[in-house]
DNA sequence: GATGAATGAGCATTCATTCAT
DNA sequence: AATGAATGAATGCTCATTCAT
């Protein structure tokens, strides 16, 4: 039977569709014919909106980004918060995005690639904001270390590392990350 | 026209010839009729000596690690070096293994998986021997931090990212692992 | 140049493709490769249309069978035929299908296994419904011999080799059948 | 280890163990390489003996029969038997050959092929040599129906298909061929 | 006689992509 | 916009066979 729908969503769909796939079976894995059917539409119609499998992945794989951009601007530039809070906020948002996109199948050995790709994301979208931040946080006397950009990075992606292996304690995290960037003990407030 | 050769070495070309795709173009992208044209034979040889792709992957990952492996366990048990010396020298040894098997190609966009296996690879060698210096470092004294072993998994990943990201100076690497552990200043005698 | 043509057409030209080389060739010396150039299309269209090798063979053999199923029905429940018209019927319609399904060809030395399938679907259905009406037989008086179930399952099953072999003559048969079965002289009329 | 054989003994030792393998997992399934590992030696030796796979399996088929052709022709040649006693004594030996070769594995459905062949080649010595005996019983009058050489066919095959479908009873079988070949009650001794 | 490394053709199956309707 | 039949190239893998030693 055939159901039109408006082209916007139709795209969308397609792309949550593949999305949900890529995340459950990993990229190499997840066939067109796959993204078609969890869709419920025909091959052909996935090729009248991506040209090829690459514009798919490509452009799904954006989305994990995309979402919690705005919502990091808005953390960035809000006026209430102090520096601590600041991160504070932008650490909570970074783990509630891992966890939701991180999971257990993400990292199967059966499933190398995806995992690297949306952490890849993830991580740059992270380190856009908090970088401001730092930089911020190293001008007015917060962060006091040399190089605190690439220890930034490093924890960024480390913690993402430690949370897919199973650690899930937030006081773990607050701890680490207060004690690399040598801020005052209890100075973040995760949860 | 037949070639034979010693298996000893006709493996070991079988597994050079793989690495060096899986490298190049990712394991997934790499068919064993590649391996084959790259090894100069046919494919029934690449599956006379491995009988499956499967066992080709693992063993030509294998090389990665073990490589060092030897190399490690004697720093750590070498009586003439201090903590700070073992130190040194185990992460001298990470970096030297490091940019040979994590080039700038292992990064590609379009070589996702590979990376991330050698990386976990060379990562879990590495830990597993400064674990236990680790531990020995806090026994004494030397390192005086909470989390310390979870502090060091995220110190290991973050710098071969680092360094596959294009940050090669090793006073950088020597400076943020003296900061995130809080040992002294210039401690580490990285190169 | 691309041809496309009513499904359940091109279903059935796949399947006789594949009966006729099955028949010639036997059943694993037939490649998906052969089946696809015998029908004239591409390997991806009979993997389109039957997702595997067994499938295919499975509703290539179902053929030989369900032609007569109904018709055979039709024969046991006919009011107008007393019990050795009923008979006579049976073995004509089997003579039929095994003159069209087991010729010289599938006996060929090359061929096992088809002709042993063939001839199994083939007798199974005919022991289904000659089973029902020797019971009849038996009850009635008509037949009158211990182990009338094993006799009759030898008689179809050799039968059908008997024929393979080159035997022909309808009264060869006629004449074998009553007097295994202990039938009356001339009482099975076949041709 | 290099292990030098008469060559007879050798060629008999491959003949085995092909033949084992034959009856266990069908013809086709068993490839060179399975047969020089049952008889733990190399493939090229299989070669050696024997210049195609074709022909391997061509010499395998022939050892069912001609283990028991000695056997047949003594009994037939015996004077001390009468007919009765020649056709019980046949038959006896029929089944043991049944009994030894075609077991629940050849009829598998994964190996059709291998039970048709031996089966084959055991019905056509069977017959050879029975069909003597009823030429003889046909002329003392032992034996009084049309076509008796076509009925015995019959039997001997179908006998074997019973018998794989697990039919065992030694009486039912003396019992089936006493009334097909109209010979007299219990003349026949089996076991 | 015997070994086992090497070949090459073939096989079932998958999949991204195209295109007539 | 949407369908789904059709294509064709590739993929992992098997195996009979050869041949230098």
């Amino acid at each position: 039977m055939r159901i039109s729908k408006d082209p916007e969503v139709r795209k969308q769909e397609i792309l949550d569709a593949a999305s949900r796939l890529f995340e459950k079976q990993g990229i190499e894995k997840t066939s067109m014919a796959d993204v078609a059917k969890e869709a419920d539409i025909t091959k052909g119609l996935v090729y009248y909106y991506f040209k090829s499998k690459e514009e798919l992945v490509d452009e799904a794989l954006k989305h994990f980004i995309l979402e919690s951009e705005l919502v990091l601007k808005n953390i960035v530039q809000n006026r209430n918060l102090d520096f601590f809070g600041k991160l504070s906020e932008i650490l909570k948002l970074y783990f509630l995005t891992i966890s939701k996109n991180l999971g257990i199948n993400t990292l199967a050995k059966s499933n190398p690639g995806v995992y690297e790709l949306v952490k890849r994301s993830l991580c740059k979208s992270a380190l856009d904001h908090t970088g401001v931040l730092v930089e911020e946080g190293v001008k007015s006397g917060f962060i006091n270390i040399s190089h605190p950009e690439y220890i930034l990075k490093i924890l960024i992606g480390g913690i993402a590392d430690l949370y897919s292996e199973g650690v899930r304690d937030p006081d773990v995290f607050a701890d680490i990350i207060e004690q690399t960037l040598h801020l005052p003990k209890d100075s973040l407030r995760i949860w």
